[in-house]
RNA sequence: GCCAGGGUAGCUCAAUGGUGGAGCACAGCAUUCAUAACGCUGCGGUUGUGGGUUCGAUCCCCACCCCUGGUACCA
């Protein structure tokens, strides 16, 4: 590999974002930061973002007597604000309402159409706003949408553009069937198999609304938000604009998402992209669900947490250390903040916040040599690279603990000669900044303060990384 | 109902057809370079239930129960 393009899902604007979304940028910047590491800053692009359209919004707005491009800014910039406090590192924060993204999707529009992908139709069903999708009477419970009840189904009969998913039915099944690295976890793929089974055409149009991109030549319909969105990922690296760069980076390594979004990229996104003749990605990353306490995160619940409030508490690394230690990626976790405590007083107080503490102090009576530049060891690069996150910050801890024995025999403490004391401090030291070099992908904050510190020739103890709670 | 994943120490998770492992938490010991921190020792489990195969099963097979996810539909 000599690139590495990673996307995560775009969030829609009808709230901001909560820790369970949180979970996914960081999961995404960890491998964006390692592949930067191994690949070169240049190499890397990492693109996160805002869904803006659509019918919900439109609707929002109306409440809330603004306009929708008023709402979806105000989301979007406080979207934004959350990610910059647990320092993803986006390389791009795209708005679907940003005008380079229109223009790619009139411009996909075209060619699936060119391809004979798009007809028109009448559509004609039950139609839940909270989804924005049609149900069939069978999915419906009681009369109502399953996802929300409270709303009211509304019979809705419209002349529509259908995409012809029917015709790529074969070829996404052949897809997920002879590339078994394209979704992961791997039984995501078997649930994918077994809906591929039973594609319908979709309305990729509507008309009873008008925030969204207008159909090309047919400016009474909007597109259909899923249509749209996906394609930001083309527009994230300036598939109109600039060649070099798209032809760099497409196809796209991981797209990470949340698994409410897998039926969509798994086949939607691919059918789209086969019609209109560009590569597809090659792996589909499927994140789990967070709980509090046990709970799903949800509104009516009462218990989201939004990233910066964690964050003011307990700080960024602090944050991403808990979830990518104590959480799976691709299975739905538990979290608590009574949890992220104890983890905070064990593991990175008393663990590394405390192993540096001792070694800088111990190395103020001496002069060192500045550290070679470590590496990633194989063991190291290959769990990283197979998402396994927590498996890699077990292996980093492992190596905290090893320091933290060697230091209890050597005693450095005691030893009177200075060049006995050196060299043992030296290897301590090496130690710690290969620590540090390791921690880079998850905690870059702190990986920055030990690499600061530890510089050499002349170290001194400073603040405590994480003073115990 | 069907498909997939899972049920192992209080918690989070490893492991293997041959007397069950780690970290956290808890208790004790020791120690002071360090954030009442580190280290060492200990406590802690009929590996969901019941059968079967086997010299031997936590691992393989069967049935069942529970959890998670996906999905179908008819009365």
């Amino acid at each position: 590999m000599n690139k590495f393009y990673i996307t995560t899902a775009i969030d829609y604007v009808n709230d901001t974002i909560h820790l369970g979304h949180a979970f996914q940028k960081i999961a995404a910047d960890v491998l964006a930061r390692y592949y930067r590491i191994t690949l070169d800053k240049d190499n890397v692009f990492f693109l996160t973002g805002t869904d803006e359209y659509g019918q919900k919004a439109e609707k929002a707005a109306r409440l809330q007597n603004i306009t929708p491009a008023e709402l979806v800014k105000k989301i979007s910039d406080s979207d934004q604000k959350e990610q910059d406090c647990l320092n993803i590192s986006y390389d791009r924060f795209i708005r679907t309402t940003d005008s380079d993204h229109t223009e790619t999707v009139k411009e996909i529009w075209k060619r699936v159409q060119e391809n004979k992908d798009i007809y028109s139709g009448e559509y004609q069903g039950s139609y839940c706003e909270g989804c924005e999708a049609y149900y069939t009477k069978e999915d419906l419970v009681k009369g109502k949408c399953p996802v929300h009840p409270t709303l009211e189904i509304k019979m809705i009969k419209e002349q529509n553009y259908f995409f012809k998913w029917t015709k790529y039915k074969d070829f996404l099944i052949e897809h997920i069937k002879n590339n078994p690295d394209f979704i992961f976890p791997k039984h995501r793929a078997n649930e994918m198999l077994e809906f591929a089974k039973n594609i319908k055409d979709i309305p990729i149009s509507r008309g009873n609304f008008i925030w969204g991109i207008p159909v090309p030549n047919d400016p009474k319909q909007v597109i259909y938000v899923w249509f749209d969105a996906l394609i930001n990922y083309l527009t994230g690296v300036e598939f109109l604009e600039n060649k070099k760069l798209f032809e760099k980076f497409w196809p796209a390594d991981v797209h990470i998402l949340g698994k409410d979004n897998l039926r969509w990229h798994a086949l939607l996104w691919p059918a789209m992209l086969k019609s209109a003749n560009i590569a597809l990605p090659k792996t589909i990353l499927v994140n789990g669900f967070l709980n509090i306490n046990g709970q799903k995160i949800s509104k009516s619940v009462g218990n989201v947490i939004h990233p910066s409030q964690w964050v003011g508490k307990y700080g960024t690394d602090t944050v991403r250390y808990y979830l990518l230690r104590y959480t799976n990626l691709t299975d739905d976790s538990d979290i608590s903040e009574e949890k992220l405590l104890q983890a905070y007083n064990a593991d990175l107080a008393n663990g590394l916040g405390n192993l540096v503490a001792r070694v800088a102090k111990l190395c103020e009576k001496v002069t060192l040599k500045p550290s070679p530049i470590p590496v990633f060891s194989e063991n190291y690069k290959k769990e990283i690279e197979d998402f396994k996150f927590n498996e890699v910050l077990e292996i980093i801890w492992n190596e905290i603990r090893i320091l933290d024995q060697q230091i209890n025999t050597a005693e450095p403490w005691k030893i009177k000669d200075q060049k006995k004391l050196t060299q043992v401090l030296q290897s301590t030291v090496d130690g710690i900044v290969c620590i540090a070099y390791e921690l880079k992908p998850f905690l870059p904050e702190t990986a920055e303060k030990i690499e600061e510190q530890f510089k050499g020739p002349k170290i001194t103890s400073g603040k405590s990384l994480f003073p115990r709670i």
